[in-house]
DNA sequence: TTCGGTTATCCACAAGTGG
DNA sequence: CCACTTGTGGATAACCGAA
């Protein structure tokens, strides 16, 4: 019986691979080709590549499928290449039919189907955002397998993950994908999804109620804790602590944890130094934005998923324009066939541009100022760097702006005096507040001021 | 460079708020 | 009631202009 390696190992095992090609083929091929591909292990003598798509596959199969299974029958001591086994998953089915990549991978050797017993379950799942729905590009590949490697082995393999990205992105449809699988691989399993607002909620619930058993029975026995936006608790010192004490008491019984933020776990200022370095023990991952092909699929699914009917030109127009988040683009893409549906007018280009005109105009108006936003325009408008905004130097030169970014967080944000000095670089409430009179009196006596800072005020909001 | 005034910052503490 | 928020006064050291 030959012992499945342990992941790492075979990761490792697939790298030495690559590396043996790059021979063969130029470090370009070797990058686009090879490294998006995941191996794993099957049983003793059969093997699974996971692929992007189906081209992955086709140029493996083309290009190298023999030096792959002769690299793979010498590391694990087979007679020959002929004797390995070797099968593939593709995460994306490009030629739009459904999705086929979560019903083959039972692969990774993880268990056999438990029959249903009443499940302990404490969350429900959206079930449409599941594994197959997601659209998995280069940008967010990563987080793709990193969701699929824990949903299928949770407190295994990468714990924490932790996974960060921008809004839209698809961070809670990664997190509810992991909790419908894991309930459907392992109905056992007592998976919770919570908003780290709910969290909070929670704890100071508790401590008004004086129920803290209560509170630690709901989160401290959970198997799988799905938490999305851990960057609420930012300020919030108390339920870091408590945070802190859920973490451990899960992680320590081996239990899977999976995060979501904005930002990766070192820029997230204001979180205890043992929180952060909690997060980064298991995987983080980024999700980025979609480019351009990656977009398209994701119209196309949507648009197979709704039934409409939607030409090609009009998701290119679509895809083109709206870049940076998916919930907007699909909103969009519903939106804009809807509409032709109802007027019984043909899908065009022109028909979306108008609609899409209506839909940018309300997304700049609804989106909501952010500290960050404020700093970086300040920081653009006096030719000043981030970093500069948040360090502990008090020159003139960067102690002006950065009152005017904190009077102006003050004002066009619901943060906290505490969490808007948290935001420049740990700094303490009492200042924020120091800042905040110093710039409301200087607007009061000098117009000139007053004026540049309406200069930034729309800045802010144009961009 | 040094020196004295200014002030950005932190800290301790108190009072207010809300669920 | 407790955590969070806001506000006040004081200490300190970083800054700044003048000598």
């Amino acid at each position: 019986m030959t012992r499945i390696l342990p992941m790492e190992n075979i990761k490792e095992l697939w790298d030495k691979i690559i590396d043996g090609l790059k021979t063969k083929f130029t470090s370009d091929v070797v990058d686009l080709w090879l490294t998006p591909i995941e191996l794993f292990h099957k049983n003793a003598t059969e093997f699974v590549l996971q692929v992007p798509n189906k081209f992955f596959r086709n140029w493996v199969e083309e290009n190298c499928l023999a030096d792959v299974k002769n690299s793979l029958a010498a590391a694990y001591g087979l007679p020959s290449g002929n004797d390995v086994g070797v099968e593939y998953i593709e995460l994306q089915n490009v030629t739009g039919g459904e999705m086929t990549g979560s019903e083959t991978l039972n692969a990774g050797g993880a268990k056999e189907p438990v029959e249903r017993v009443e499940a302990a379950v404490t969350s429900i799942f959206n079930p449409k955002l599941s594994f197959s729905k997601f659209i998995v590009g280069k940008q967010n590949q990563f987080a793709y397998s990193g969701a699929w490697a824990v949903a299928n082995d949770p407190g295994k393999q990468y714990n924490p993950l932790f996974i960060w990205g921008g809004v839209g992105l698809g961070k809670t449809h990664l997190l509810n994908a992991i909790g419908n699988r894991v309930n459907e691989n392992f109905p056992k399993v007592k998976t919770l999804y919570v908003q780290t607002k709910t969290f909070i909620n929670d704890f100071i619930d508790s401590i008004r109620f004086g129920t803290p058993a209560t509170f630690r029975n709901k989160y401290s026995n959970v198997e799988c804790l799905l938490i999305d936006d851990i960057q609420f608790l930012v300020g919030k010192a108390s339920c870091q602590e408590e945070f802190f004490y859920t973490f451990n008491a899960i992680y320590d019984s081996k239990k899977q944890i999976v995060l979501t933020s904005d930002k990766p776990p070192k820029d997230i200022g204001g979180l205890e130094e043992r929180l952060i370095s909690r997060f980064v023990w298991g995987l983080v991952v980024p999700i980025d934005p979609p480019d351009l092909e990656t977009r398209i699929a994701i119209l196309r699914s949507k648009a197979d998923e709704e039934r409409v009917y939607v030409p090609e030109d009009v998701i290119l127009y679509l895809a083109s324009e709206i870049k940076t988040n998916i919930r907007v683009l699909e909103g969009a893409l519903t939106k804009v066939a809807a509409n032709a549906a109802l007027l019984g007018t043909p899908l065009t280009v022109d028909t979306a541009k108008k609609i899409l005109q209506d839909i940018i105009t309300k997304e700049k108006e609804t989106r909501p100022v952010t500290i960050e936003r404020i700093q970086k325009a300040v920081a653009e408008h006096y030719s000043l760097k981030l970093s500069d905004l948040k360090s502990k130097r008090r020159t003139e030169m960067l102690a002006i702006p950065r009152h005017i970014a904190m009077y102006l967080s003050r004002e066009m944000t619901p943060s906290s005096h505490a969490a808007i000095g948290e935001e420049f670089g740990g700094k303490d409430h009492s200042t924020v507040i120091h800042a905040i009179n110093k710039i409301k009196a200087k607007a009061e006596s000098d117009p000139f001021f007053s004026a540049e800072l309406n200069k930034i005020v729309k800045k802010i909001n144009y961009e």
